[in-house]
DNA sequence: TCCAGACCCTAGAACAGTTCCAAGCCCGGA
DNA sequence: TCCGGGCTTGGAACTGTTCTAGGGTCTGGA
């Protein structure tokens, strides 16, 4: 049973229905940053019978309540990270999309935490209110 | 006339027609962060027969050309950034989408630097290329 | 146990943003 | 003027996501 499972059990405003237990299942661990669709064939890959309408629901509902952070890829397709905990930020392979979690708090970043990857450029995004939304 | 369409002239690999002349003066300016609708809206204003497949070749054109920055927002929707001289970094309004360059080195914004908005949360993105794709 | 209501799931249709395609247009060079 | 290559166009196609209608499932109360 993993913490994430754990906690959508112990809420008692949203069942933990078999398929939403195994799109949980598919977003747990590290390094996991999948699009809907992959979570779809590995939910299947599982569960058979569970529908694409389901999966996005899901993921959407599992942003709202917190438990994932949703990204948004160059290629346009959403990506959903479980690691909501610690604050960290991501390093993207342009080519093959591929993402590690990084843990910086700078934008230049110390080698040990390249994973290998040719560090070719640094985007940093302040997500906020403007004036007129406020 | 401005640098950018300057530029784009003196290119011999090139053509300046008349439409794509009217994206570039409408991709023109500071804070400018048009989605493709805007830009084909904009540059309508100006010459009401520019077709929409065109406003898509020509920014990613540019794009390809190094001339604008494509970046990725939340909505799903791509924006065009033509300030692709200095290094910058952006603000962005997660109620209307509203975008503003700022210029900072570090995950800390200074206050000079707030446009007015509230500040919520940073997001920094390693652009770089895995170990398998090198 | 049975029932009603709330919530959930499904397949398929609908939608939005982007790209593709075939045809025609335009410009520069011969 | 004629020709060829590149540019533009409207519409169709494509892709990722959301909506919809109908049926299923779970839970609590009688």
């Amino acid at each position: 049973m993993t913490p994430l499972i754990d906690r959508l059990r112990s809420r008692d405003d949203w069942r933990l229905t078999a398929q939403r237990r195994v799109i949980a299942e598919v977003m747990t661990g590290q390094h996991v940053h999948l699009a809907a669709h992959e979570v779809l064939e590995r939910a299947r890959a599982i569960l058979p019978e569970v529908s694409q309408a389901t999966v996005y629901n899901t993921l959407n509902e599992l942003v709202a309540l917190g438990e994932l952070v949703e990204l948004t890829h160059a290629d346009g397709r959403k990506r959903y990270d479980p690691n909501v905990g610690e604050r960290h930020h991501h390093l993207v392979c342009v080519d093959c999309g591929t993402m590690r979690d990084v843990d910086a708090d700078d934008p230049s970043l110390a080698a040990a935490q390249h994973h290998g990857f040719d560090v070719l450029s640094v985007e940093v995004t302040f997500r906020a209110r403007c004036p007129d939304c406020a």
